[in-house]
DNA sequence: GGAACTCGCCAC
DNA sequence: AAACGTGGCGAGTTCC
């Protein structure tokens, strides 16, 4: 880690500026328009002073105090929310221009963040492997780890300012399902081996939850559903969410379906007309409905399909009570008061990452038997950042396919099931802004 | 005046 | 009975 730290990304001075000023230009003209409605100056008039946009406390205030509205979730620790779903949902047209410019100032932190860390246009962010409970890492000043990625917008601001060195390109590989594989070492689940080998088990929970008959990957409403039921129920059990949970945020936040009695023409496009559509048809005319189906999905997940993954849970669970400690796959052991959440989670967390963690500790021993001018410059949990000279990049992709997929089972015979690697790559001297898929 | 907490949001 | 796991960080706010 300490090489990888030492190696540092180079980050582009110029941009970062010129992107800084249109970030704030932009974020400028939201915020005028948010100051000239109505909504704000109720809110400046409520307070007797100019509010504060960056506080939550004093929008929570106005919204849930002053305007007395019903607040729509709470936070944590029970006071009202107002995080981007429950701004959105009390449908107020002038907080969008709020939300906007806060969507703006996040991606210019992100910015400032860079050019506070780097010295001499390089930045050698910390990578930490002794502060996580579960034997992971993390990483600071600034945080490698959580570069934006999923929103192309806040992505491709962020990542233009990240560069190789001159003439070398950026590459990056990820073991696929690392966390779900590793986890049928300790559970040794034949039905879970099965899906992740063979099978499609997203497609399955996705037929089951909503009802499809003729389940066609290649329309686009099935696989809209089908990823879902993999980010709305299938990841969300694995770590131990439970049925309303997954039910409010498969009908709400993915189907986009109110909370109240479901009407025709509601929801995502689905099959030429809408989600309620199809799921009235079904019987579900309500959100209590949907969640009553879940409840009978979930008991069929845990109680038949992946039964084995469940019965381990529960001796897993008795076993820590009887112990006091959990011990990992890898030798680490954990003590101290955990959840039955975290008791189960962790030994499948922490292994996981010791499977990058070992895949990048023998890859930094090769590039410097090999006396390569490529770097390992980054981590991120199963992820593995290069900083690669073109001429030796056909040479590297074998060496990384090697070490972590034939090398890294071969050394630990507890890996009882294939694992798999994709590769991204950007061209030479493009940022990090420009990678793409590699076909190997 | 700094430590500690809260909220919100980015990643896996 | 309980109810999604792990982090970092900006910024506001409260505590001491």
């Amino acid at each position: 880690m300490a090489r990888a730290e030492a190696a540092g990304i180079r980050v582009d001075m110029e941009y970062m500026e010129t992107k800084h000023a249109h970030l704030t230009r932009q974020m400028a003209y939201q915020e005028k328009k948010f100051k000239e409605s109505k909504f704000f100056k109720d809110w400046e008039k409520s307070q007797g002073k100019e509010p504060n946009m960056n506080s939550p406390v004093q929008l929570a205030t106005f919204l849930y105090g002053v305007m007395k509205r019903k607040p729509p979730k709470l936070t944590k620790s029970g006071k009202g929310s107002t995080d981007k779903e429950t701004l959105t949902s009390l449908n107020i047209p002038e907080l969008n221009y709020h939300l906007e410019a806060k969507k703006l100032k996040k991606i210019r932190d992100y910015l400032d963040a860079f050019k506070r860390e780097q010295v001499d246009g390089w930045m050698h962010t910390n990578f930490n492997l002794h502060l996580v409970s579960t034997f992971r890492s993390s990483s600071d000043k600034p945080n490698f780890q959580n570069i934006p990625k999923r929103d192309k917008v806040a992505m491709r601001a962020t990542r233009q300012a990240l560069y190789p060195r001159k003439g070398h390109q950026l590459l990056e590989v990820d073991y696929g399902q690392l966390e779900v594989r590793i986890s049928t070492c300790v559970n040794k689940d034949p039905q879970l081996i099965h899906d992740i080998l063979k099978g499609d088990m997203h497609a399955d929970m996705c037929k089951e939850i909503f009802q499809i008959k003729n389940f066609d990957n290649n329309n686009k409403d099935h696989h809209y559903l089908r990823a879902a039921t993999k980010n709305g129920f299938v990841f969300p059990e694995f770590y131990g969410d439970y049925f309303k949970n997954c039910a409010e945020a498969l009908a709400c936040q993915w189907g986009e379906l109110p909370k109240t009695r479901w009407k025709a023409g509601q929801g995502v496009e689905f099959e030429g007309k809408h989600l309620s559509d199809h799921l009235i048809a079904q019987g579900f005319t309500t959100l209590d409905k949907f969640t009553l189906h879940l409840k009978k999905i979930e008991e069929d997940f845990w109680g038949k399909r992946y039964k084995v993954y469940a019965r381990w849970k529960e001796k897993h669970w008795r076993q820590y009570q009887k112990d006091g400690y959990i011990e990992m796959l890898t030798g680490f052991r954990c003590q101290g008061v955990m959840s039955k959440n975290d008791v189960s989670n962790y030994v499948i967390q922490g292994p996981a990452f010791h499977c990058l963690l070992w895949s990048f500790i023998r890859l930094d021993e090769f590039i410097r038997e090999y006396k390569l001018n490529s770097r390992i410059i980054g981590q991120v949990h199963d992820s593995i950042v290069f900083d690669v000279h073109p001429d030796e990049r056909e040479e590297l992709i074998k060496l990384v396919r090697d070490v972590t997929t034939v090398l890294l089972p071969k050394a630990w015979d507890w890996i009882q099931i294939p694992l798999d690697v994709d590769f991204e790559i950007c061209g030479v001297d493009e940022s990090w802004a420009e990678k793409r898929k590699l076909e190997v």
